[in-house]
DNA sequence: GACCAGGCACATC
DNA sequence: GATGTGCATGGT
């Protein structure tokens, strides 16, 4: 399996280029895009962000002394923004209770633990959490999204009913923890599935070039 | 005008 | 515990 998973991302790596992951200028950019990527296109989120760099607000600081109107109407191109305003509060909410506002203290922190911890804020679920983890903190956790899940049970390497930690453990108990694998990774996958997943069951011009006819590996059981 | 996008929480059964 | 639904903008 590590050996397939490595074929696999060495040949995304020569057709693809490294992807340049996370598009950000600090962790707490990082951050913000996290959350407001949530079922949202990338490029709305560029504009949210934007806007937000206009109004000197991406820091931690910045934005907590916005009014919830004002940060709202600052991200709202990225779409569900009443919901993504109240989740960008509770983030600085944990942030200013259990690290006193310091990004640097809650990257101190052990990832494991950090990841409990993120995954008790409204709003932040396995793959927030996970890219806060990776593209922000720069610690060893593979993030999985709908491209990446997609594009495994495309290739028979998961089932379709498999749950993110599963997922997650096929990369991570088969490569070695290696944070710039992991980003590069991830973000090679999405880059793949953006281009070439639209809406085919296989895809011939794909780097990957899966067919599901062929030879395919045998479903895990369950 | 439908459909989708680098999810998540919440209601309901 | 599984399944369904709201959130909302901007691009194709």
């Amino acid at each position: 399996m590590r050996r397939r998973l490595l074929r696999i991302y060495h040949r995304l790596y020569r057709r693809l280029g490294p992807q340049g992951w996370w598009p950000g200028r600090s962790r707490f950019e990082v951050i913000v895009g996290a959350i407001l990527t949530q079922n949202t296109n990338w490029g709305n989120v560029e504009k949210a962000i934007r806007q937000l760099r206009g109004a000197r607000a991406l820091t931690p600081s910045a934005m907590s002394a916005l009014s919830r109107h004002r940060l709202a109407t600052l991200i709202r191109p990225a779409g569900t923004f009443a919901v993504k305003t109240r989740r960008l509060q509770n983030f600085l909410a944990f942030l200013r209770t259990r690290y006193g506002g310091n990004l640097r203290r809650m990257f101190r922190d052990e990832p494991a633990r950090l990841r409990d911890a993120l995954l008790g804020v409204s709003g932040i679920g396995p793959e927030t959490a996970d890219s806060i983890l990776l593209y922000a903190g720069n610690m060893p956790v593979f993030v999985i999204d709908a491209y990446t899940k997609r594009i495994l049970v495309r290739h028979r390497l998961i089932s379709p009913e498999a749950a993110y930690h599963e997922v997650q453990a096929l990369f991570m108990n088969h490569l070695p923890q290696d944070t710039q694998l992991y980003n590069e990774y991830h973000a090679l996958l999405v880059a793949v599935g953006k281009a070439y997943c639209r809406s085919t069951p296989r895809c011939d011009t794909c780097p990957l070039r899966w067919d599901l006819e062929g030879h395919g590996i045998p479903l895990p059981r369950r």
